[in-house]
DNA sequence: CGTTCATTTGAATCTTCTCAAACCGCGTGG
DNA sequence: CCACGCGGTTTGAGAAGATTCAAATGAACG
């Protein structure tokens, strides 16, 4: 799906991982959204009809499409429905703040940061096979990895080569892995608050699109 | 309104300026978002408890409360209000990237791009009085400017100065002005299409809340 | 094996920050 | 009327963090 194009379906990630993104006019990528499953690709279509963000996968993986008209339907003759989609919207509003507040962090922060908010929002998504694990692989090149973070990869690498030396990293080509999450949360200061991780990813909702 | 508090209300904005905010754990407090006349000051609360920004005035202003059970209630039962509600949680979105990528600009163009943005949005808000205007009063002093943009209150005044000497802006104790948006607009690329200028903010909505 | 994509390293440079001090305008109380 | 304090702006100098450009190394895949 290409920035600034129209998308005829509403798609609901329900296996991997996949990025919302936009190039600027310096022909930079800028990732403003990454999806983990259980996560709404394109939420804005409901209400917008040019999308403003590309979106793309960064692993294989598996997706829901609802044709936007029968979304829109679903929306308005179901309550239910209409809640849960304007509860993913708010989280997402929710999300996009701390990532305008990590851009004022040092790399480091930033990137570790990053690495919690994947763990938590794995471990409340829908793919259970996700959920809880000690460790955490996030499927990205540092050159994406940069583009999350408005970094250089350049940058991202000499920080993932400090903090594999302090053990809390490990990684190999096209990865980044996490061995164990509990250090990683002790070495950087997150509140996964903003996650709102107790309250109900509105059940009902999880069980139709996950 | 606090940080992490509960409100009781939902707030519109229909005068003056406001913002929300957070304060970081090293105390520093980083601006989520500006409201002008039309904005939705916590719209977040219709779907969560605690609120995680805290919302300020930057001028006096007016504002429209709507009990929270009020507001539910006008969103279940009223489609077209429902429909209103979320097209503002959209626009937020829209927005909210668009301050993501912003902090990978240097300091110049953050500043101007921020300028435009407000001009930008007086220009479609709820605000008669401040449509087309030629100029442009933004009532921040250059330490809230900083928040805003993710500097140094320092690094914001000589980028100040600097743009001063260029004749973009001038200012005064308090306020930052930029005497001629055309001017402005020429001197930094921004592209409105995000603040979705063209589709109807819902217009029986702006007649309900403005 | 050669090609391509990703990671790594170095050196120079730039942007922004920090700390510190001076300055200015404005209102308050002596 | 003046002295003072306060919040906001301005300036300087040095340091930290991140970028750029360039090149070397490594890994994967046909």
């Amino acid at each position: 799906m290409g920035e600034g194009e129209s998308s005829a379906s509403l798609y609901f990630l329900q296996a991997g991982w996949a990025c919302r993104f936009a190039t600027t006019r310096g022909g930079k990528r800028q990732i403003a959204a990454i999806m983990l499953p259980g996560d709404a690709c394109n939420l804005d279509a409901l209400a917008f009809d040019r999308i403003g963000n590309g979106v793309q996968m960064l692993t294989s993986g598996r997706i829901l499409a609802i044709p936007l008209p029968e979304a829109r339907e679903m929306r308005a003759c179901n309550p239910q429905m209409a809640l849960a989609f304007s509860w993913l919207a708010f989280l997402e509003i929710s999300i996009m703040a701390q990532w305008t507040m990590r851009r004022g962090l040092p790399a480091r922060d930033r990137l570790l940061h990053f690495m919690c908010e994947a763990s938590h929002r794995l471990d409340h998504g829908a793919d259970a096979e996700l959920r809880g694990n000690r460790s955490l692989e996030v499927p990205m090149t540092q050159e994406w990895l940069a583009d999350v973070l408005g970094l250089t990869n350049v940058h991202v690498n000499r920080t993932v080569v400090q903090l594999r030396s302090e053990g809390v990293l490990a990684s190999n080509t096209r990865r980044i892995v996490v061995p164990d999450v509990d250090v990683l949360r002790r070495s950087v200061a997150f509140d996964p608050a903003y996650l709102h991780p107790k309250e109900a990813r509105a059940t009902s909702f999880r069980s139709v699109f996950s």
